[in-house]
DNA sequence: GACAATGATTTATG
DNA sequence: CATAAATCATTGTC
């Protein structure tokens, strides 16, 4: 499986100017379609001019950039009214201004002159902005200026001054947010140099060939490798859910969608293609399948007959029982609202496949964090007893739980579903040993393939005050549709208090460690369960835990012991279900130790970090585990939107377990009018944020960039994190998600009104660059 | 350039 | 509107 640079989705000639406009081709199809398309819009080199410059060039894109009705009327008079403007600018940023005037005769910023830079090229104005830059000093100050670059770049396209073009795209790294514009120039540049050279029109081929032979710079591509222009995870959990319903609901196709950052058209498609060509095999596809996926190829060469149409989409507490293949292990499908259960014989770990051997611990396709001493599971903090150790090559056993996801405990060699016992333990007896330990392994040992979790030491499971706790003895496995495996699992169960506990087990005759742990899941309180039918069932000796994904999620108030409600979240895809969509930065991961106050004072600058793991160095006196009420998190959402109200924004998805641990997944799609505030008056999980899943979910590199989108990836580049929880290079995970103890929850409150300060700030230049800019237009018109 | 693999589209059907 | 089937177009390999 050869990589490639995302050759592509990348949008035509066309667009490029459109790029600079406001509308996006979102679509990963419509941007897959215009690759082929794209030479035939053609590149009109523009003839390049010695602009002279204009005196008010400046002046008036300053002016514009500043918005201010006083300062657009100075650029719009005569030059004269540009002492008055510059002053009054200088003025305005004095600081800015100072630093710069000290050295260079530079009348602005390079921030004014950044916003120029985007202004002007917003407008599409490129004439204009090569006069602009041309007019620019030599300064230090704006040499690493990404705007001036990016700039330069479009102006050396605009003029076919290509051997600059590609110096300027390869001496900078640029912003994530920056790489489709810079793409689509780099290989339109190179078909524009093809076609004078070969002095007539360039085929598909021809413009692939010269893809291929002039890959992407790293500075302006993001390394993701895709094939056939999807990246490799994403088929991956395609082809995952593909081996468990080859007819996913609408909400599954949503949500795998999320997961993949590819496009519902595309989900569908997929699926669509891939039922066609396992329906015929002579088509020569199932060979290739077979050979290249042997994750999946048994199905194609199997009777399908059990997969026939039958979508389970919307269907409540079906029980399918799957035979996909013969060679297979049966496969035991439950499937409650659209939370799936069932034995597989892999997993999917944020998005990448992983041999079921290996047991990663997944998260309802999302991120999984581990702390130094337990684990979080979209929210929740799993297994507060107990040692985490990392043994990565050995048998694995992971903690799995989807916050809120439903449990299914399977027979590794049937499906024999085993006997467990629902129990009522005692509030008295939970006296949770939380000792936190911040000498454990805080490089995430969780999110690597093949990790142990071992439990040393401690016998007793218990949770504090009601808490639930999950006991297993054997390797238990989830992937990200809320499917708990549970291999080998062969024994009674304890239900205690609400929650699952499986009574400790000879450990398997394996000369690994007992992969034996605690899973606290739930914060029930004294009273007793929290679940509900649908949010968590215990049927015929299975236990089910709450379902979350994609359809449902549960809230339980704290000290009420009952559930609060199940909410149905079709079409929102506001489950707790969360995925990466768009790979911001490298795969690096950063785990920081930092102190509350450090975070806070920071503002979480690990911009380049793809993780940021904040581990409190001291001890926490666990509190009782709390579910909040949506009520409690935001009595707007819970009291005036219906969880099922359809609401267009953006999905932030704040988990604060009460625990240790506050989990911000999915920062990146923090926007300004959208972003929730958490308030953190109390431990609180999961809580949902009005998502706008068509924004957000796709991150196709041809995905149209125009300004708006710009601005707001400048700012998930704040909070944007990546996590690449995989070790090995096939199996990279991309998720937006941090860390913080308890003690940051303010922080985090506060945080998160920052960006959303930020953003605000943000969106209000950018309106008034637009209006500023439409002005301009009108006036040169 | 041939050919296969794969994503996307079109058309027909229920 | 979802699906199947046929088909087209691009991507990837040889």
């Amino acid at each position: 499986m050869s990589s490639s640079s995302p050759t592509g989705q990348i949008a035509s000639a066309a667009d490029i100017k459109q790029e600079n406009g406001m509308e996006s081709a979102s679509e990963g199809q419509e941007a897959h379609r215009e690759v082929a398309g794209g030479a035939a819009a053609g590149l009109s080199p523009p003839a390049p001019a010695p602009f002279p410059l204009e005196p008010g060039d400046a002046a008036a894109a300053a002016a514009r950039v500043s918005g201010e009705e006083g300062a657009v009327a100075a650029a719009a008079g005569a030059a004269a009214d540009q002492v008055q403007l510059h002053s009054e600018l200088l003025g305005r940023h004095h600081h800015a201004a100072a630093t710069t005037t000290a050295q260079t005769p530079l009348a602005f910023s390079p921030d004014h002159v950044a916003c120029v830079c985007e202004a002007l090229q917003q407008g599409g104005n490129l004439d204009r902005l090569a006069r602009f830059l041309w007019s620019l000093p030599q300064s230090d100050l704006l040499r690493g200026n990404e705007s001036l670059l990016k700039a330069r770049a479009l102006v050396a396209f605009h003029q076919g001054i290509y051997p600059e073009l590609y110096s300027i795209l390869e001496s900078h790294s640029f912003e994530s947010a920056n790489h489709p514009l810079l793409q689509q120039l780099w290989y339109k540049a190179r078909y524009t140099e093809a076609e004078r050279a070969r002095g007539r029109p360039l085929g598909a081929v021809d413009k692939y060939r010269l893809r291929r032979k002039f890959p992407l710079p790293r500075t302006i591509w993001d390394g993701e490798e895709t094939v056939y222009c999807f990246k490799e995870k994403s088929r991956n959990a395609l082809k995952e859910l593909y081996k468990q319903n080859r007819y996913p609901s609408p909400a599954e196709k949503r949500h795998l969608a999320k997961i993949t950052g590819l496009s519902l058209t595309q989900v569908s498609n997929w699926f669509k293609n891939r039922r066609q060509r396992d329906r015929n095999p002579s088509e020569t596809q199932s060979k290739s399948e077979s050979d290249g996926n042997p994750s999946t190829e048994d199905e194609s060469s199997k009777g399908h007959e059990d997969l026939s149409p039958h979508p389970l989409s919307g269907s409540s507490d079906g029980v399918t029982n799957l035979s996909l293949s013969s060679h297979m292990e049966p496969v035991y499908m439950q499937q409650i609202g659209n939370t799936k259960i069932l034995s597989s014989s892999g997993v999917l770990l944020n998005g990448s496949l992983v041999p079921a051997s290996t047991s990663p611990v997944f998260l309802n396709g999302n991120s999984f964090i581990q702390g130094p001493n337990g684990v979080i599971l979209n929210g929740l903090n799993v297994g507060n007893t107990q040692t985490v150790s990392l043994n990565p090559p050995k048998l694995s056993s992971n903690i799995v739980s989807n916050g809120i996801a439903m449990t299914d405990i399977l027979g590794s060699t049937s499906q024999d579903v085993k006997e467990f016992k629902v129990l009522q333990s005692s509030a008295a007896n939970s006296a949770a040993t939380n000792s936190y330990s911040p000498s454990a392994p805080v490089s995430f040992p969780g999110l690597i393939p093949s990790t142990e979790v071992k439990r040393e030491g401690i016998q007793t499971v218990a949770s504090q005050e009601g808490g639930s706790v999950v006991t297993f003895t054997t390797p238990v496995q989830i992937n990200q549709y809320g499917i708990v495996q549970i291999p080998n699992s062969g024994a009674n169960g304890q239900f205690l208090n609400g929650s699952i506990g499986f009574s400790p087990l000879p450990l398997p005759p394996v000369s690994v460690a007992a992969s034996q742990g605690n899973i606290s899941v739930n914060s029930s309180t004294s009273d007793g369960g929290t679940f509900t039918s649908e949010s968590a069932t215990v049927q015929q000796g299975k236990v089910f835990l709450s379902s979350l994904a994609p359809s449902a999620v549960v809230y339980t108030v704290p000290n009420s012991g009952q559930t609060v409600g199940s909410v149905k979240q079709e079409g929102l895809e506001r489950s707790l279900v969360f995925s990466q969509l768009m790979p911001v930065n490298q795969n690096a991961q950063v785990n920081a130790n930092l102190s509350s106050e450090n975070i806070s004072g920071s503002g979480l600058h690990p911009l380049a970090s793809s993780l940021v793991n904040v581990s409190p160095a001291h001890n926490f006196s666990l509190t009782p585990p709390t579910l909040l009420n949506p009520t409690e998190l935001n009595p707007d959402i819970a009291d005036s939107q219906p969880m099922s109200a359809p609401v267009a924004n953006k999905s932030t998805v704040t988990s604060v377990s009460n625990t240790n641990y506050a989990t911000l997944q999915n920062c990146s799609l923090i926007t300004g009018q959208d972003l929730l505030s958490v308030p953190m008056t109390q431990a609180a999980l999961g809580e949902i944020v009005p998502a706008a899943e068509d924004q957000v979910g796709h991150a196709s590199p041809a995905g149209h960039q125009d300004f708006v989108r710009e601005h707001r990836l400048v700012l998930q580049s704040v909070a944007n994190i990546k996590e690449n929880f995989l070790q090995n290079s096939e199996s990279k995970a991309a998720s937006s998600l941090m860390m913080l103890d308890s003690k940051s929850k303010y922080v985090l409150d506060s945080m998160v009104e920052t960006v959303c300060e930020d953003l605000e700030t943000d969106k209000k230049e950018l309106a008034k660059l637009q209006t500023v800019q439409l002005d301009e237009d009108m006036q040169d018109l």
